[in-house]
DNA sequence: CCTACCGATCGGTAGG
DNA sequence: CCTACCGATCGGTAGG
């Protein structure tokens, strides 16, 4: 199919937009380079998480932050490394907010407490305002090539590891039954599926939602045996 | 791009096949309607299941099943109705396989042997053989289209009820703290998200792989109190 | 259920 | 980062 009248439905040139005189396009916080790839993992992870990764467009993303179909390939080698790049950065803001929480603990917290913070950072990260990153980690694992599979992988071996180290504590104070291995992934379970149902309690709301701290004290009641 | 000598690879042709002479081309079984069209489901639950339902073509579903690409559209409207089929049998099963494991319990059984019970047979059916149904639910979800979902809605509520009847009482005993709503969430997260790692021990593998039995073992003992 | 096909859309690229 | 485009693939259909 010729297409010598070019289609105007392939790549929609903005109708308006005269073009500003002598000043630039951009604004210079939209020029700036860091900032357009930023927007370009925010609309990425915003609408994987929505439509899931192959049901996403590169033009998707691309009208999500203002660009024309082609431009994301100047920011990311393909789609495929923006699915990876999503979930790097969600892992690298994970890690952050678990440390974070942790050195916040006093001195010598107990393992309940660390628990209790491991499980309320989980939470925030998972449900908080801008958190599609995990939840695009969660939903399309198995779509993440070999390589950048690995590179996933590491960060949330770190993730989790310093998990396993409170779980086993707890196991061995005897606050937690079963298998500590198999209980870790039970317990990711337990709080990653809330992905899948939790809605934030919205103002005006007729039957009262559960918030954060309702689900973080329900986890700790259901895991760990009465102190 | 005219397509006057006619695209190979566009709807490959099998290349050998030459006609048996006056005998149908495929057998009774395989021409079998309701055949036909299980052997579509099976096809799209283990692709929709690895590749996610955009990723996956609906030329893919044809091919392994030894269809042409337009012929699942003889069976099915539309591959969001496929979609929806898939997950309305792995519902129908779910709940077959559930009613038939407390039938099978003993009369005036307690409330942790159906739990035992609910949690066994929800392995089964999300981990055991021919179990791609459920998963491609779990995994896709947020695609169902409004009128398919409430559909799937009813089965799933069916099933849900029977768990919180059980977690109830429960609850009633002693046996599980916290709200039994969001505590049924957690428990189906926990048992769900096993989709996601759990690889059934397989002959020579070098390390022990869990079975189904520890797998409902440990749920006992990290979600129950001891009795 | 196959044949033959359509219109739309997709990831990605060369050149600026 | 935009322009203009390519080759491939996709869901779906008419007619048999």
């Amino acid at each position: 199919m010729p297409r010598t009248p070019p289609d105007p439905s392939a790549d929609t040139p903005p109708a308006d937009a005269p073009r500003p005189r002598g000043r630039p396009r951009k604004t210079a916080e939209e020029r700036d380079d860091g900032n357009r790839r930023q927007a370009l993992l925010g609309a990425a992870a915003l609408l994987f998480r929505q439509h899931g990764f192959a049901g996403t467009s590169t033009r998707d993303i691309a009208q999500a932050v203002g660009m024309r179909s082609g431009s994301p390939f100047y920011h990311f080698d393909s789609k495929q490394a923006l699915l990876g790049a999503v979930m790097t950065e969600g892992m690298r803001s994970a890690l952050q907010h678990q440390a974070q929480a942790l050195a916040a603990l006093p001195a010598g917290a107990s393992a309940r407490a660390r628990f209790a913070a491991l499980v309320r950072s989980h939470f925030d990260v998972l449900l908080g305002p801008q958190s599609d990153f995990i939840p695009v980690m969660l939903y399309e694992w198995r779509l993440l090539q070999p390589d950048q599979r690995a590179a996933v992988q590491a960060l949330k071996d770190d993730y989790e590891s310093v998990w396993q180290h409170v779980l086993d504590a707890l196991h061995q104070a005897g606050c937690l039954r079963g298998d500590p291995r198999l209980v870790r992934l039970m317990i990711f379970g337990a709080l990653n599926w809330s992905v899948q149902w939790y809605q934030p309690p919205g103002r005006g709301t007729s039957r009262q939602r559960a918030t954060l701290d309702d689900l973080t004290r329900t986890a700790l009641e259901l895991f760990l045996t009465t102190p």
